[in-house]
DNA sequence: ATTAATTTTTAGTCTAGTCTAAAAATTAAT
DNA sequence: ATTAATTTTTAGACTAGACTAAAAATTAAT
């Protein structure tokens, strides 16, 4: 069966929502990140369902079906190899590639996909750490922790971010932090749970909670 | 001003109907080649000419503006680099690359062109040896004849194709016509204005005016 | 256990882009 | 120059995907 745009992007959110938790995901979560409306939500939602993509019960919310989430993984990986070829082939910074690759996400060839991947030397995780899900939808689960987590006096390595917004990762690279970064952390503010962090031996720099808390490290 | 996939499609269409003629072009023609019916050609056409696109009159047809070409001069320019993508780094045949071509021609970035034009090492012509219009909107004029038009014992170099369909490029890999093969016209039957072929040395191949009228060449 | 607040769904409307059928204009044929 | 054939436009309808406003269901607060 075939997808249009809007079923993707709406599977690709859910796909999201579904991620962190075994709950149903609530019609109001998916319109947020939509930008759409919670009736458009509810109208697409019995689409989706009709088509055997989400299981889905008036007021009691949604889920992915194992058919919906391998769209979902689909799109995804498309997403995070266009990045890769974003980068490491025409030379953009991590910062700039997301908004071209929700585009580039929707092009549809069996082909194709399999072919960048190869091109690209079959790499596993994508410009800002996140794995690229296999052909077969195989997502492998890095098991990395957010800077904020990490104990005082702890040594870790920047893997990757839990966010894509352009500003956060401008804010990095003008920190000097970026993937592959040996970070020490030094000081844990308890007030405002505030971290100082020493990169690679140089002196200390300074980070809010909300930056630490989407950045992924590996002990 | 914004363009949807659907105008930049029309758009596409009215400029290759214009090439050929200084007449206005018929609302049919433009139907067939949209695969669209007449009355919504209509409609189209009524919002192009609204944008300021084409200059268009009930009854009278239709042409491109100086914006109007410029915006189809940038989807075909989009539409070829990829092509040259997807044969030279991906691997493609020059029979598999214009479904794709037809996506990817309509990703929106300024950028992104730009610099696939630059890791392409900018090139000059497509796979199919159509030539790539500059950013600035600049197409040159390649004067190429078609085989059909070539006079009997003269010999010539295969420049392109004047259609870009799977099944014709699939039949001249078969005869063993690609980019710059040598050609002899060893025959020109006036029946039926079939051609026979000589390449490069090789035992003469027969082809239909159908096939020599849609080759191009340089003498 | 009612009532109040919140969330979700339904009902009805809108736009872009398509269609069919019928009317109007143009072009071709007598 | 009429009439006939063809082309093009209008009128009205449909679908996907969005919206607003109102109704219904759920959840939270008394
Ligand atoms: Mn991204
Ligand atoms: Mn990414
Ligand atoms: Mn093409
Ligand atoms: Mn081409």
């Amino acid at each position: 069966m075939t997808t249009s745009l809007a079923e993707e992007n709406y599977l690709k959110i859910i796909y999201r929502l579904c991620e962190g938790t075994k709950e149903d995901i609530s019609t109001n979560s998916i319109a947020e990140l939509t930008n759409n409306k919670a009736a458009s939500v509810t109208d697409m939602l019995q689409k989706l369902a009709e088509k055997g993509w989400v299981t889905y019960q008036k007021y009691q919310g949604v889920r992915l079906t194992k058919i919906g989430e391998s769209i979902a993984l689909s799109i995804i990986r498309k997403h995070r190899l266009w990045e890769v070829f974003l980068v490491e082939k025409l030379g953009y910074n991590w910062d700039e590639v997301h908004e071209i690759a929700e585009q580039l996400e929707h092009i549809e060839s069996e082909t194709l996909i399999n072919k960048l991947d190869s091109f690209l030397d079959f790499p596993k995780i994508d410009p800002h750490g996140d794995p690229i899900p296999s052909q077969e939808g195989e997502i492998p689960e890095l098991g990395y922790l957010h800077l904020s987590e990490v104990k005082l006096n702890e040594t870790c390595t920047l893997m990757g971010v839990a966010k894509d917004s352009a500003v956060f990762l401008q804010l990095l690279t003008k920190l000097n932090l970026s993937l592959g970064a040996r970070l020490e952390v030094v000081e844990i503010n308890t007030f405002d749970r505030s971290v100082s962090l020493k990169i690679a031996e140089e002196k200390p720099i300074f980070i809010s909670y909300e930056v630490a808390k989407n950045i992924l490290v590996k002990i």
